[in-house]
DNA sequence: GGTGCCATGTAACGCGTTACATGATTAT
DNA sequence: ATAATCATGTAACGCGTTACATGGCACC
């Protein structure tokens, strides 16, 4: 997926690796650190590719950059991809609904606890959506991209209401006591 | 996370490969179909750090069968997971959100449209998960994570009615036409 | 003298996906 | 005949994470 928030970014100015992860940050309102070795080894996979090509460019007090350009192939191939929606873009697969089910599954743990700490997590996570998005220097993308995470928040956090409603019921599968039945 | 999902299901039952892709693919109430061979290759990393350990079982009419069992060491491994929440559990870099805001950013293709043909993969994906919440054998668990889905698509499709709205607002780069301004 | 910025990378490992290889039995 | 089920794996590749390596310049 970074591959095309590269070349998508690269469709704006050319830009060098250091250059372009700045730039995802900021597009992202800071909430997606990358690391810079992945900015890089992707950028050598779209050049293998020859979806973007590079120059580098020497400087006096700095050291020398790698500048990326977007190749026609390259702006045919994002334009492809946006045009493209999501398949399935839904996942039932999600680490905290795994957790709940496995506490309700082997019913070793406790389900109730878990629950109360998670919701704090994600009380958190909206805390912080709800202070970012009271920040000035937002784009109107960003800004909408932090609704979205704000309505996956809420989402979730109505979901953990009903676990708790809900974890009386769960019966764990036979066989799957605390390990010291005997 | 199939890792821990794995160690869950066989805290409940000593089980084989082939088995637990079938366990795993009911519990998720047949919305995770995964590959048999990541489930090979997950159990050999699990017996490799002793959190589970096999026993060959020969059979008459059919290939042996490899039976794993969780190690005391799986249990606590697995204990220690469920109890921890998922921290950072909203994820701004998510698939669409990112198509969004490429089309934005960029002004390349058309967004309206895109946006559109998302919300049919939504309203697809929910339609899915409505006729699996009203099959019937489904355990009380799973039908837990239907509904989380369920909650998820709902947040989703209401996202993009935002998007639809402010679509017209959003203004995109400099030096982002077509590639063709010149 | 140390911290941080500028700038590029590599290596190791986990997890996910797709595809390939093997081979017996059972049901249509 | 051939397709499905049972059963185990390997290989290649992408993407993500963490950590390590290198080195100059500017600022305090």
């Amino acid at each position: 997926m970074l591959r095309f928030v590269l070349l998508g970014l690269l469709v704006g100015d050319p830009r060098h690796g250091y250059d372009l992860k700045a730039a995802v940050e900021e597009v992202f309102g800071g909430t997606w650190a990358i690391n810079i070795g992945q900015v890089y080894s992707t950028l050598a996979r779209l050049e293998r590719d020859e979806l973007v090509d590079a120059s580098v460019v020497e400087q006096a007090a700095h050291p020398d950059k790698k500048v990326y350009r977007v190749t026609e192939a390259g702006r045919l191939e994002l334009k492809r991809w946006l045009a493209q929606p999501v398949e399935e873009p839904v996942r039932v697969r999600d680490e905290v609904f795994s957790k709940v089910l496995l506490h309700a599954l082997t019913g070793r743990g406790d389900a109730t606890r878990f629950v109360w700490d998670q919701r704090k997590e994600y009380l958190q996570a909206l805390g912080d959506l709800t202070r970012l998005a009271e920040s000035e220097d937002l784009s109107p993308a960003t800004r909408l991209l932090v609704s979205g995470a704000t309505l996956h928040v809420e989402a979730d956090l109505r979901w953990l209401e009903m676990c708790e409603e809900h974890l009386g019921g769960l019966v764990p599968m036979e066989g799957s006591g605390d390990g010291h039945e005997r």
